[in-house]
DNA sequence: TTTAAAATACCGTGATCACGGTATTTACCC
DNA sequence: GGGTAAATACCGTGATCACGGTATTTTAAA
């Protein structure tokens, strides 16, 4: 072992189409931060590597991939390789897809078209724990995100009542509560019944539906 | 009205340090895409504005500002001008109160060391719908996203178990389900004991939290 | 073809729930 | 000081649920 370890950041390339993958490849080596030993053109090859000794920091992963697709193959890369961070790297701006991507793991997304000074910068993002979106993507995440989080309609329930909604979801019965709660079965039970007719709902089941469904906690 | 109506993009900023929104705002006026008329240094000024005939197409909202702040700010905004897009600005990477301000509604998230093509490239990129981040928001973005969608743990229920389950959710007492799968109640209550032993729960409640806490469906 | 898994069905018992009442005590607001 | 909202408590009845059995048929896999 004459060499050092390079201590450049290890980026592996997964990419079907050669021109790109060598200029890619390429473009990497000239940069002194990072170092690209592999660019294999499919995911199979990939895992051959991945569950040998390399360690990659991070894979660009075409999505559109003959085989093993880029968002399959997303769930075995970090199954092998958990600590590797993965960008996703397209053409077109197939929002579904990268959508998928995302919530499979992958910490970004960029267009072939980017420059390798966007994805320097990406990678060395990515690396610091940090994530890459176009914004229409970002949008659609955060639409998604907005909906779990804003539509608190209020129901007007009492201090109380939201406790004990809130013990309930934590799965006791009436009995425990009214026990943690030092009252009688029966004033959960008025409380419960309140709780109902607030909601328009007919039972403990419905009113857990709702309050999930509907985050209103 | 001499003057045609101009149409360039309305840009209003809401920032109370008088340099830094001075700047921006000559810097805008240069742009031949965007126009920026009002520049106020509180909400309560912007909301005034806001509620005349003025109609904002982005507003730059800083989000430390003296009285109304902007992560509140940023409610009303909506409110009163529901079609107004929010960038939030800000000096430090406050990744909490960027993360409130987007879950209020902002669609995108600025440093204020931006440059002005960044500032005009993200207020053009909200302006079709999308949004802008940094890569630490995104990140902790897509963490929260992750959970939600991710950790489909498979407790082996079968396709019918799935099915009643389902409805169960959906609202429907196990008399009911019996009626709508032409199959008896007994059959039902097979199923569910069969369920809440593989889900290792004691009652319908327990079931459906769980159910709708790990997103099993 | 044998086996295993899935879906179906039945029964009884004790526990829990839903919901209709009614009623008292605080606490706070006008 | 009168009114109101919130929290507390009690009761009975009919409905529903949980869960322990046991058992048959259908389907799919070996």
């Amino acid at each position: 072992m004459v060499d050092k370890i390079s201590s450049k950041i290890q980026v592996m390339i997964i990419e079907d189409d050669d021109n790109y993958r060598e200029s890619i490849q390429s473009l990497i080596s000239e940069s002194d931060k990072m170092e690209c030993k592999y660019a294999v053109d499919s995911c199979e090859e990939a895992f051959e590597i991945l569950e040998k000794d390399y360690v990659a920091d991070v894979i660009l992963l075409d999505i559109k991939l003959p085989g093993i697709s880029g968002i399959e193959g997303i769930r075995k890369i970090k199954a092998i390789s958990p600590t590797t961070h993965i960008i996703i790297l397209t053409v077109f701006d197939d929002d579904d897809k990268i959508f998928n991507a995302i919530c499979l793991g992958a910490s970004g997304y960029l267009l072939k078209s980017s420059s390798i000074q966007k994805i320097e910068e990406a990678v060395e993002n990515v690396l610091c724990g940090g994530a890459v979106m176009t914004p229409s993507i970002a949008a659609k995440v955060l639409q998604m995100f907005g909906q779990y989080s804003q539509p608190k309609q209020d129901y007007g329930l009492t201090q109380r009542e939201k406790e004990i909604l809130r013990l309930l979801i934590d799965g006791m019965s009436k009995k425990y509560i009214a026990e943690q709660l030092y009252i009688s079965l029966y004033t959960v039970d008025t409380h419960l019944k309140n709780i109902y007719s607030k909601l328009h709902v007919h039972s403990q089941m419905d009113m857990i539906t709702k309050t999930l469904k509907e985050h209103l906690l």
